[in-house]
DNA sequence: CCACCTTTGAAGCCA
DNA sequence: TGGCTTCAAAGGTGG
């Protein structure tokens, strides 16, 4: 049932997600915080000749091998036990942070007060936050009663409110859907801005301004240099441009949905009742990214291409699919991060080719931190979610074979250890990767059911 | 022109 | 319930 049911109660902590990390063990935590991204890449680049070899001799060192089955139990008591100590710790002082690094999902105990006791915002709740608030609006919006209703846990209409003033007079904050909308505003047109929109955009940068309800002051204050006072806390999405708000995505991180992402920088700032439904239209009229027509898609009605069907039935057929049009799933976690590391490794891999790229950052997410990789986590979690409040009958089901013309994938008839990666070593020393698909796929299906017998509400329901 | 490759994660399907 | 499959992005490659 793809009915968002937990979206509002599972703020405090995306607990699926958390249990998505993989355990990596202390042992690889702690050498991937100790190397940067950049100086992975550099090993990458240096040493992965060697280390195919390397890998054939030490097979325990392989990516399956050192990383443990993944233990959600454990991982869950300490995202509990340390979200209590959190909790302690905010109302004790200052916020130091999390007591387990790796679990940044805990780092805001309390929403409603993600500030320090002086009144700042607390660095790792203005992280947080930052992507916690276009949640919060979402809360607010079609959902929130319903959600605020099935999760306990979830704050009262009037709670959301109350937290969101606060969160959003903060002068230090940065717009709301930053984490969401980081993606492309290429959709935008400031010179003509929706007709429901208040005309208020702002002239530098041409994104419309949410408007500020009388009763909450400067909601999302976008001016160029409030946003700049604080370092971005999606610098790792944002492409260091000039518009730190809405970078644009050519080449690196264009997103999935940027204009979905602006319906909910407008579902945000607007009643449940203006949330566009679930058509490709997006308040501004402009058809979501995240819906490809199929007269865009050319895979739609490939397989009718040759047959016997007339072109009237094409037609017809046609006409069906633009009736219904495709949209697509939401980014995962390491789409997302693929989204944005791949034009940095292209350039600092000098290689093009998606296949080999794609291993690259395969490893590379492997060595990020359990922070970083939480980001994605998170910010695919508010993926998921907006995209079901854009699409609230919409499920990954539609996209599945025959549902939408598509062809069946091609089967994977390679055996798990049978990889093209020595001759593409051969080529691309960057490429001397270990396969690792199945290890990990079969991992992941086996603490997957584990995740969902705690996981929080939303993905509770799906199974 | 289009499937394939390659990655991880989410979700659907099926026994 | 567990395991497998499909799809999401991307862009070069090859049939």
């Amino acid at each position: 049932m793809p009915q968002l049911n937990g979206g509002g109660g599972d703020d405090l902590g995306a607990n699926d997600e958390l249990i998505s990390f993989k355990d990596e063990g202390e042992q690889e935590e702690k050498i991937s915080e100790n190397s940067s991204a950049e100086r992975d890449l550099a090993d990458v680049k240096s040493s992965l000749v060697n280390e195919s070899e390397t890998n054939q001799n030490s097979s325990s060192d392989s990516e399956a091998e050192r990383r443990p089955p993944p233990r959600s139990e454990t991982f869950r008591d300490k995202s509990r036990e340390s979200l209590e100590e959190a909790a302690k710790r905010q109302d004790g002082g200052l916020f130091k942070g999390p007591p387990y690094p790796g679990y940044p999902f805990i780092m805001i105990p309390d929403l409603s007060s993600p500030y320090l006791p002086n009144g700042s915002l607390s660095p790792t709740a203005r992280t947080y936050l930052q992507m916690k608030w276009p949640l919060l609006d979402v809360q607010a919006g079609s959902l929130q009663s319903r959600q605020a209703l099935k999760d306990a846990r979830s704050p009262s209409p009037a709670h959301i409110v109350s937290n969101k003033v606060p969160v959003v007079q903060h002068p230090h904050h940065v717009h709301p859907l930053t984490p969401l909308i980081t993606y492309s505003n290429e959709h935008f047109t400031p010179g003509n801005p929706p007709p429901h929109l208040p005309a208020d955009v702002d002239p530098k940068t041409g994104i419309p301004r949410p408007p500020h309800p009388p009763d909450i002051s400067p909601y999302y204050p976008l001016s160029p240099g409030t946003v700049g006072q604080i370092p971005h806390p999606l610098g790792w999405l944002v492409p260091q441009q000039g518009q730190p708000v809405y970078p644009i995505t050519t080449g690196g991180f264009r997103h999935p949905y940027p204009t979905a992402l602006t319906v909910n920088a407008s579902m945000s700032r607007f009643p449940p009742h203006m949330v566009p439904p679930h058509h490709s239209l997006h308040t501004t009229g402009i058809p979501h990214p995240a819906i490809v027509t199929p007269t865009v898609k050319q895979e739609s009605s490939q397989s009718d291409v040759g047959s016997l069907h007339s072109s009237k039935h094409q037609d017809s057929k046609k006409e069906e699919e633009k009736k219904k049009p495709h949209i697509k799933k939401p980014l995962n976690a390491f789409m997302l991060y693929m989204k944005e590391m791949r034009a940095k490794v292209v350039a600092e891999c000098t290689l093009k080719e998606s296949a080999a790229i794609n291993q690259i950052l395969g490893r590379r997410w492997h060595a990020l931190s359990r922070e970083e990789q939480a980001k994605y986590y998170e910010l695919a979690r508010k993926e998921r979610q907006l995209h079901m409040q854009l699409y609230p009958g919409w499920s990954a089901r539609d996209n599945y074979v025959g549902s939408y013309g598509k062809k069946k994938k091609r089967k994977r008839d390679k055996q798990p250890g049978e990889t093209n990666e020595h001759s593409e070593c051969f080529l691309n020393p960057c490429l001397s990767l270990p396969p690792i698909t199945g290890e990990k796929k079969s991992a992941f299906a086996t603490y997957k059911v584990k995740a969902a017998a705690s996981a929080h509400p939303l993905q509770m329901e799906a199974y």
